[in-house]
DNA sequence: TGCGCATATAATTATATGCTTATATATTAA
DNA sequence: TTAATATATAAGCATATAATTATATGCGCA
């Protein structure tokens, strides 16, 4: 019996390529490895990232689009999360392993009292 | 005693967006992917992916710049290959994994007499 | 030395990307 | 229904990227 590797999941060259440009921005990896810790709303993206709500927006559409995120709306607020059902999820994973825990984001959103409670 | 995970380094946010980015094009990611296998010289690459001779020299120019490959001069050819010792050769290599292997294009090249023999 | 081959660099152009502003949509509460 | 808040989308602009052509450099050999 052939053991399988669960973290392993070959996917051709240009869809690699593809999700690695995706990630290949400071911010949208910030994003992704916050959201593998809990998932977050546009809004508190907006208050750690410093960045304008259009700005955010379009950077989660992109990731939305490939289907490493996914979206929630919650009352007035979208929640996004990640996509543990996508094809490119153990990819992220792993490549998450390399980049340092965004925890202190989460932390400093608690501090300014700008955490959402809708969860 | 701690044991030491060698697959795992963690690097900043920054720097790996930008190693992302790097390997986020289909052309730069088959690259790395065939070196992983074997050291190729810059006029294999152009028969490869039918690319003008400057173009494949920039791509590898940008590998170069951040240390994921390394050249060395053979006589009239410069073959390049992984850098081993490079800080994000372990995050290369785990991407990798989920690639296809490139051993097929060697193959090719071999069939239509394009290897170079300087190795 | 001079020629031919391999590679690198420079300049240019076309396209892609990310941000901004303006506007539209959706939800909640008055 | 209207106002306020949260989010999405569209259009425009500035910058980044990738390809091409032209040219320079480096090596081997007659």
């Amino acid at each position: 019996m052939i053991k399988e590797d669960k973290s392993l999941k070959v996917i051709d060259v240009k869809d690699t390529a593809n999700i690695l440009k995706l990630l290949g921005d400071k911010t949208r990896l910030s994003m992704v490895s916050m959201l593998a810790e809990q998932e977050c709303c546009v809004c508190e993206f907006v208050e750690i990232f410093q960045m304008s709500q259009p700005s955010i927006s379009q950077h989660l559409r992109k990731m939305r689009d490939l289907g490493i995120v996914k979206e929630q709306r919650k009352g007035q607020w979208v929640v996004y999360s990640l996509n543990t059902t996508s094809e490119y999820y153990l990819l992220v994973r792993e490549l998450l392993k390399h980049v340092p825990s965004q925890r202190e984001k989460f932390d400093w959103l608690e501090e300014k009292g700008l955490r959402i409670t809708c969860y």
